[in-house]
DNA sequence: ATGACTTCTAGTAGAAGA
């Protein structure tokens, strides 16, 4: 089973680059992030036509995360749970139904800029980078419960983070950034240490490999990107992985999103 | 260089992204 994510940067403006690469990747689940538009706009029966069933979980303008996928998806969850006040859409889960089901976990992680610090140190309570780093806990909860139950299941999207500083091209550059600091870095590794497996990195050891190309400065041409698109997988789902590849030629054509298509090939 | 691009919503600028 190929199961893909892809922070698409808008439908609407995204929606023939999205169609293309579903035509040519053929995912048979494609997790994506950033749909920017509410549940009742997004052009399902574009999808539904390919043959994909069309989850999604929507907001005006911003965020909103959706599943789309070949084979039949069951006990659909909406929201990140944790706190009943989080109004933005950023996490949806959904069982895919394989000879093995696996459970989907879409996300897209708060960025987290700009980072403002107490006198202490510590975020700034109600700032973006206490939100960043809140929902990463609310996030370690999660994965928690779902290790629990011992069942296969994964953790995939926009991650907005830089594991290590091989995962940029100018590590330099993005030393104070929420997506690199210290404390968002140790987030992702606590997760790590529950016993997931980042799929990218157990297949490829390689540096400056890149999921995420900024649209200024000719970032793209200069190849200065960062990877922070990835894939939790729990022990059982690991168990299935035999690849792991980032789509990077997408970020090359016609109005392209700033982010490219991470994917693993899973034997279930 | 509190910038460059691109998206969204709104309605001619502004917020957000990373």
């Amino acid at each position: 089973m190929k199961i893909a994510t892809f922070n698409i940067n808008g439908i609407k403006a995204r929606f023939q680059a999205l169609s293309d690469w579903l035509d040519e990747a053929q995912p048979d689940v494609a997790l994506l992030q950033e749909i920017k538009s509410v549940d009742e706009n997004f052009p399902r029966e574009m999808f539904e036509d390919k043959g994909y069933q069309v989850e999604t979980h929507g907001q005006k303008s911003f965020n909103g995360v959706a599943i789309l996928s070949k084979l039949p998806l069951e006990d659909i969850t909406r929201g990140l749970p944790g706190d009943d006040s989080d109004e933005q859409a950023r996490w949806i889960e959904a069982t895919v139904v394989g000879k093995q089901a696996i459970r989907l976990c879409g996300l897209y992680l708060p960025n987290g800029n700009p980072v403002e610090l107490s006198a202490d140190g510590t975020p700034v309570p109600g700032g973006k980078y206490a939100y960043k780093l809140g929902w990463m806990q609310r996030m370690q909860t999660r994965a928690e419960a779902l290790l629990a139950e011992e069942i296969p299941f994964l953790m995939a999207g926009d991650y907005n983070i830089i594991p290590q500083a091989e995962d940029a091209k100018k590590p330099e550059a993005w030393r104070d950034d929420a997506l690199f600091r210290p404390e968002s870095r140790a987030a992702f590794r606590r997760l790590m240490n529950l016993g997931l497996t980042e799929a990218f990195r157990a297949r490829n050891r390689a540096p400056g490999q890149y999921s995420f190309w900024d649209y200024q400065a000719g970032a793209w041409n200069r190849d200065n990107g960062i990877r922070i698109d990835h894939f939790l997988l729990s022990p059982q789902c690991a168990d299935m992985l035999t690849d792991c590849q980032i789509d990077k030629q997408i970020r090359g054509r016609e109005k392209p999103s700033d982010h490219v298509p991470v994917w693993v090939e899973l034997d279930n």
